[in-house]
DNA sequence: TTGACATATATCCGAATGGTTATACGATAT
DNA sequence: ATATCGTATAACCATTCGGATATATGTCAA
């Protein structure tokens, strides 16, 4: 429970849908101001930037501030922490699939 | 923001450190009994019947009721639905990434 | 049949979350 | 110089969330 905190932080900030639809077009369109990321939701400019700022502290998001502009870009860096989780998960229960078909030719040759 | 429900719910219930570590446990040593789900934890059994209950709505988790015990069970499905979404943002990502690479070539063959 | 077990549900509580409006402030445009 | 733009922060509010305790219900053991 100690360093599960970055961890904590991406899956915390990646489960919002308004979070996640922003990571979708950042990625698909690349950077973007606080104005730009607004347009496609029915929420305040105020909320936007928080949320910006939960996907900057998780580390989702990079800023660039050019003039009175904040350009936002995606960072997919802990995506592939995610990524890594799920495969941690799916190998441990791939080893349980591989210990059922042991169990069930057992006596037999354990080869591969 | 329709369908996205599942895969929003998937998202929240996976975000919970307690909730992974159970999902993990889970798939570490298979099948396992409320009671014994509860032992790594300093937490009381209700809190961890809720925890089961979302993992459950959210189809992370199986529940097969044997005489007075519930026994727990993950499904991975769900988690394939993650890293689907995690693929996709990162080949939206990787086109950007070729898009420059072209852009650098310009009037340069666009061969692989 | 009676008490202990295994577990879910109900209710309550404080903290966190997502949103709103108001406001501040540097950068631009006039 | 002044108004406007772009955006962050502050203060506030309702809802949700994770946890606690109390309790109900079905199953097993004595």
């Amino acid at each position: 429970m100690k360093r599960d905190d970055q961890l904590a932080d991406t899956f915390t900030a990646i489960a919002d849908p308004t979070r996640r639809a922003m990571l979708v077009r950042l990625a698909r369109e690349g950077e973007r101001n606080v104005t730009q990321l607004m347009e496609p939701f029915a929420i305040s400019q105020p909320a936007i930037s928080k949320h910006l700022r939960i996907l900057r502290e998780a580390g989702l998001v990079s800023r660039r501030k050019v003039g009175r502009e904040n350009l936002y870009d995606i960072d997919v860096t802990r995506l592939g922490n995610i990524r890594d989780w799920i495969s941690q998960v799916d190998e441990y229960w791939d080893q349980r699939l591989d210990a059922l078909g042991d169990y069930l030719n057992k006596k037999k040759p354990k080869k591969k």
